[in-house]
DNA sequence: TACAATTAAATTGTAAACAATTTAATTGTA
DNA sequence: TACAATTAAATTGTTTACAATTTAATTGTA
């Protein structure tokens, strides 16, 4: 239309995005508030419960986020007793990361969180998965 | 596969949204930074180049963000001198923004910020569109 | 008209998020 | 072996982001 269109919020990609995804993180907040964990602790948890024992870097690079956000939130779940952060012996550049029992008791609590967000998000199937394909297209290529 | 499974970084939809939308933001940022802008601070302009006169709340709707987020940053483009504050006469409740000459001379420098990114976002146009359609359909659920 | 309820911004407090720098350990190489 | 380069965490500083509360103005109503 116009020689501004360019910078209409409207078309932008970018927008939606970010606010779909503050949105959602807002979603999960009344789930998370009664195990205690805010939606970067989640997921944090998320890939260490599957994978224990992981350093920073390496728990960095899964979650895309460095040791300025990850130092602070692992020092608050090692106050929580979730989590032990102890340097490696073997190199003490490495601070590895192991999920404490009470950790792992927690993670039975966190089960019964996603599926509560299922039912929020109202989406045909076919729709969450193309969603999940592009976005994941889209996470590959800023590796 | 076990009963975990539900709980498992690669099953949730929230990361990879969560993860795009981060990735993204710091890819507006060598774009940004000649015009003295951060991502939320540019989205902000967006709106007010298109509507100038808005107040604080109705700002706000447009870009899910709450006073405690826009308060301060107005304040921050008030004093870079590319938006005005002023308490509205007839209701001394709202806040009305304006853009300032300076405002609208930045929008002409930021007119080749969005053909940057396009020229980085390897996506199809029929995937862009999909993703689009998608991200508002979800924005629309949470009104 | 009084005063309760509502409303819009601002404020307070906490937690991300990340760029840039620093610290300490390790590795590579002259 | 010395020491430069690299690496992993941590730290510093700035900006978001939002819940909860506060302040001040306006509106509704008894």
């Amino acid at each position: 239309m116009n020689e501004y269109d360019a910078l209409k919020l409207k078309n932008q990609l970018c927008f939606p995005l970010y606010a779909v995804s503050k949105e959602i993180t807002r979603m999960y907040k009344p789930f998370l508030d009664p195990i205690n964990l805010t939606y970067t602790q989640y997921i944090t948890m998320m890939v260490l419960w599957e994978n224990d024992g992981l350093n920073v870097k390496t728990l960095g690079e899964k979650l895309y986020l460095d040791s300025g956000t990850l130092t602070p939130l692992l020092k608050k779940l090692e106050q929580q007793g979730i989590v032990t952060r102890t340097r490696h012996k073997e190199n003490e550049r490495n601070v590895t990361i192991n999920v404490t029992p009470k950790g792992y008791a927690l993670r039975e609590d966190a089960l019964k969180v996603p599926e509560q967000i299922v039912k929020c998000l109202h989406l045909e199937p076919e729709e969450g998965a193309m969603l999940y394909k592009i976005l994941y297209k889209l996470l590959d290529q800023s590796k």
